[in-house]
DNA sequence: TCGAAATAGTATCAAAATGGTGCTAATATA
DNA sequence: TATATTAGCACCATTTTGATACTATTTCGA
């Protein structure tokens, strides 16, 4: 699947979405089998994939008997690269998209640089830019992703993203 | 590497740079095992790679000695998405991210229809447009990525992206 | 106080995707 | 004809991912 999502994050969105529906509703924490009952999704993983989220600070969580978790947050204030992030670690394109990674360029490590290595960097922070505009309540909609126009940020509420998405991040 | 490219891809970016360079340089084309001494990439993973960049049309080539490959049109014209494409397969964040699977929403199918699907197959169309817009020459140039705003198409060349992203793709 | 229900943390296993290689056929050049 | 090259497979090994299991800890309630 190019460039696709694990199924993991999959359903870490899911359980995301199911979780601020029930915030929305009630005050009860939502247990995993709760969600992987209501979502068809399996129970284990549905777990690991919990505490994941609960590590990250996505969700906050209670034990014992009528136990569960429940949002920290608003869900127009949930990332998709902050979720991304959470289950599968930093989005990267290539290998040599990480800062530390900055002179190893897979295995071109001792070639004449290769010729594109600067520029998929710049692209990874593109991508990383577009999965850091949409939120939680986005997804949630079943409109069109109006959400980069209004977005938190005022300063960048009206800049077209074309300027902000120019940036050379890789200096 | 969370949402990233194969290192396939990395490979066809990497050759279809050479190429382009050669290209710019020579009429010659060059032949698999050059641009693997080159970049030091291995040579017969790379003759694949160079196998489909030829089924999807991206190059030319010739058999033989002295044969090998060549761009079949300008690095402006070749995109970033055509190329994780051609090596990856249809650019798709979920299982449900296919027109055909209007409803297959992994094993939702039977669910209460997840509450997210339909606004991944946006965010899905968002990520495919960005990679759209960004062309091999822009990978090739060392100077921050202004495509996005002087691209081929004239109708959308000053229209913020932000409008046409918003653009429901679900539909 | 005890037991049930739930999360926390870790270890493990199976299946799928990916990276990488090898072989044969066809083709072009010298 | 010999050589260099692409075309098209089939194949294997390694890594990643999906999924499960087990133990410990916490919380509620009878």
């Amino acid at each position: 699947m190019s460039l696709g999502l694990t199924r993991k994050t999959d359903y870490a969105l899911v359980a995301l979405a199911s979780l601020a529906q029930q915030a929305a509703a009630d005050d009860q924490p939502l247990s995993a089998r709760q969600i992987a009952t209501m979502r068809h999704l399996p129970l284990h993983l549905l777990m690991n994939v919990l505490k994941r989220l609960h590590a990250a600070g996505l969700v906050h969580s209670r034990r014992g008997s009528g136990g569960g978790y429940w949002p920290s947050t608003e869900p127009d204030r949930i990332r998709v690269a902050q979720v991304v992030e959470a289950i599968e670690g930093p989005v990267k394109l290539a290998p040599c998209c990480e800062a530390e990674d900055e002179d190893a360029c897979l295995e071109c490590a001792s070639v004449p640089r290769c010729p594109i290595s600067g520029s998929i960097r710049q692209l990874n922070g593109l991508v990383f830019d577009l999965l850091q505009r949409i939120t939680l309540k986005d997804l949630m909609k079943q409109q069109p992703i109006q959400a980069l126009a209004d977005q938190a940020d005022p300063v960048h509420a009206q800049t077209p993203m074309l300027v902000d998405l120019t940036l050379d991040r890789s200096a």
